[in-house]
DNA sequence: GTCTATAAGTCGATAGAC
DNA sequence: GTCTATCGACTTATAGAC
């Protein structure tokens, strides 16, 4: 496993750090302490706390952005792309677990600008999310529900995943794709009709 | 409206403060700036800002372990049982949205031995919901499913609500509860037998 | 690049006057 | 029951030696 650069390597001991304690109850003398180091150490390589979580939840929100564009711009039909949608979430939450942790709570305690900065893209990747469930209950594919109510419900599991992750890290990432899929989109319910 | 004592209206104000901002970055100063009292004053109607999140998250925590227990209880079948659970967690919701935000995640700042008797709670209920779905698949109403991620997939929805409903005061009750189910339980999905 | 020392401020909580 | 004053610990961050 190839080591990144001690910057990377505070950043990744304070994600740790962040969502076990929360950013606030996370002292700097924290992640000085986890590395090894005195915290006037850390300055060095980092220029803030702030910075830390700054950097953290932008690039992980980069990574979103990212994943809904390629998903948006390819041929799937509209019920195949939330699919695929669902499986980035998975990925992203395997590969990235700490990070992802604090996207529902931890990104009250950015500041200016950076808040404002997260919020744009957290909103745009929220409008995308809904026009693709919008346009999957245009074609039939999805039940005629509240849709912002669908969205925000699908999300919440999604963006909680890592802490059931947290727990259960040996499942298989395939396995874990397909029930998310059965949980969120197909139902549990065995309808009346199949029965 | 009736209202409370003055410990009541600054646990109250607590809770307002603590879904907002965190309970660490929350200051004992803080909380009496919004009452209109020096922080001093404070501590002749609570002991410590500690208790406050203790009594916020144990007294919720009480209101869902009686609702599960009538429920579980109750004479309906696995699948009705599932629903009122579903009910129930709207209505504690709309109800009590600020102490309910504070599940998901400001428990981990709860000490020793207030954490524990939360944790106990909470499994408790996390084994008695799982117990209601298992029950639901074996008399087929629901599909064979991963259990726990369903459980978890749920939850995660319901614990979340208190923030779409924040934002979305104005809906119906009767509507949340009819639009939760559907997304939690019956899928989203139209099947391929009733298109 | 790491350390010691320290600045400048905030924290939860208490003492004691009124 | 509310206030002013304050304690001692902790906070982020910087200065400057090595």
């Amino acid at each position: 496993m190839k080591k990144g650069s001690k910057r990377e390597e505070i950043i990744n001991t304070a994600a740790l750090l962040f969502r076990k304690r929360g950013y606030t109850a996370t002292s700097v003398r924290d992640i000085a302490r986890e590395m090894g180091m005195e915290a006037s150490s850390l300055y060095n390589h980092i220029a803030s706390k702030q910075e830390i979580l700054n950097h953290l939840l932008l690039s992980i929100g980069q990574l979103f952005s990212e994943g809904m564009k390629d998903i948006k711009t390819s041929p799937l039909n509209s019920i195949q792309k939330l699919e695929r949608l669902v499986d980035m979430h998975v990925r992203l939450t395997i590969e990235h677990t700490d990070a992802i942790s604090l996207i529902p709570n931890e990104w009250i305690h950015l500041e200016a600008p950076a808040i404002k900065n997260f919020l744009v893209l957290r909103d745009e990747y929220e409008k995308e999310f809904t026009a693709i469930v919008s346009e999957a209950i245009d074609q039939s594919y999805v039940k005629e529900v509240n849709i912002e109510l669908a969205v925000f419900s699908i999300l919440s599991t999604l963006r909680w995943l890592y802490s059931w992750y947290s727990k259960n890290k040996s499942i298989n990432p395939i396995e874990l794709e397909t029930e998310m899929r059965k949980c969120l989109i197909d139902g549990l319910r065995i309808s009346e009709h199949t029965v």
